[in-house]
DNA sequence: CGGCCCGTTGATATGACTCAAATAAGGTGG
DNA sequence: CCACCTTATTTGAGTCATATCAACGGGCCG
């Protein structure tokens, strides 16, 4: 119940700020930037050259700030979006109005996927920074000619990759305590920094703690808790969003820290 | 580790069957029966009549018996397969040998999804009783021509849904009590089998307390216990396999049953 | 018959949640 | 720039749900 409830009042606070929704009706928005499709597909990691050398700027982007709407769950599905900068969250919710957090998309990543099957976006997105992003109408998914072959190709590895990434998120939270969630959550979250190009040891968390633990099945205070022992023992440095994995491998094998109790009483 | 002893065992018991994957391979393999794609379409669910009335019998059938792996993580990614008859289990296990049940494949359901993102199956299928499969070798998926424009859409259709379907799941685990996913699985179970013309009612489980509380990270006791518990107030009857669901409404909207003790204390 | 799973049930331990309070951070308006 | 309000975070104490450990019965198969 009051989990429910602070649920609540964090969406009407998100809804409050901008519930407009800019996508199929294009010429209302003015545009602010436009990529060309080997923009696109450097940033999607798609391989080939483009075939034509048609170097136009075809894709355009769209801005949004902190706390906006990209879609919600119901909304008719016009585009995907691809992360151009800044970050996200997406989230779905029961007919009660729980929210269960799904993932934290930043650049590179592709938005809406959920839509496809049904033509109807499924979750919320929402940004949690100023972000930007490319939009791909989703006609260029059905048609059948030139490189858009190849796009369509990758969004069906995209979106084979996050089944399997749900999958596993299927096991972290089934299978693991609160000390591991947390470890393979800054794990997979420095990785994805590292690909970015950063270090991937130490960044920013940009959402909150209570996001964290709806992510991973957990209270937000059972992530500070798990945070500040990590910090305890020296291995990661944690002050407030900031974070700094000293020990990877200690991370990567934890299951519980400090099992001590237990040998204590044996003794 | 005990937890881990008993997938491992579960595991050995499972390979001694039969180890030999038959694809790739289809020279040494003698087909027990063929079927057209207009069977194959119908069999998804793929709405449109078939172009070329081309009704030749395409689509190779194999049979494996209960107990029998049809593929295992690392395997390169050769076919999908359609669920012609039968039931199936499919799992994901970590570097530790953890085993996760991920999914319960019965007749409509495809296979082997997980091994297009990287051309290797990421999760381990084990049938849970004789079953018969269609194959649908991958190099059909990359063909642009005709009918197979609508099998790759329809695909890209299911593995969206599927997505979803893992995310909701993921929730269910996070977020719910155990006897509120006893229940939504009751719940999945009984709609599967009414979509595919049975009651959805009454019905017997395939698969043990044990691939249950994996499925729903829960042990088996804690399953054991919620069907019993669930017999005893009469929402379900539950003797071995068997269940018949009598309170469909009160278990959808079912988080936890009994909440009297605290009730009690505040009078 | 004996061994092996599978399922049930009970007793106990414990990890994570709940409730609560205090502190810190961030944004807003005067 | 400061005061104020809101939200985010930390930390503690107590409780509860589920895991763990253990014992037993039933069905199946060699």
């Amino acid at each position: 119940m009051a989990h429910s409830e602070k649920f609540q009042s964090n969406l009407s606070r998100i809804i409050k700020v901008d519930d407009a929704s800019p996508l199929g009706d294009t010429k209302d928005f003015r545009p602010r930037l436009w990529s060309s499709k080997q923009q696109l597909f450097n940033l999607l990691k798609i391989e080939s050259p483009i075939s034509d050398s048609d170097n136009l700027n075809d894709y355009q982007h769209i801005k949004y700030k902190s706390d906006q709407k990209i879609c919600a769950s119901g909304d008719m599905y016009n585009n995907l979006f691809v992360v151009y900068s800044g970050f996200l969250k997406t989230s779905w919710s029961d007919m009660n109005g729980n929210e269960k957090i799904l993932s934290f998309p930043m650049r590179g990543d592709v938005i809406g996927l959920d839509g496809i099957g049904r033509n109807e976006y499924q979750n919320d997105v929402v940004a949690i920074s100023d972000v930007e992003l490319i939009i791909i109408p989703n006609k260029k998914i059905n048609q059948y000619e030139n490189d858009d072959i190849l796009l369509q190709s990758k969004l069906l590895h995209i979106l084979c990759n996050e089944l399997i990434n749900s999958q596993k998120i299927e096991y972290i939270i089934g299978a693991l305590p609160a000390e591991a969630r947390v470890a393979k959550f800054l794990l997979s979250l420095g990785q994805k920094y590292h690909q970015l190009g950063f270090s991937g040891k130490s960044f920013n968390l940009r959402m909150t703690r209570n996001d964290i633990g709806s992510y991973l099945g957990l209270t937000l205070e059972t992530v500070s808790r798990t945070l500040s022992e990590f910090n305890k023992v020296g291995l990661v440095t944690v002050d407030q969003k900031y974070i700094c994995i000293h020990d990877t491998e200690r991370l990567k094998q934890l299951r519980r820290i400090t099992p001590v109790r237990k040998k204590l009483i044996d003794n």
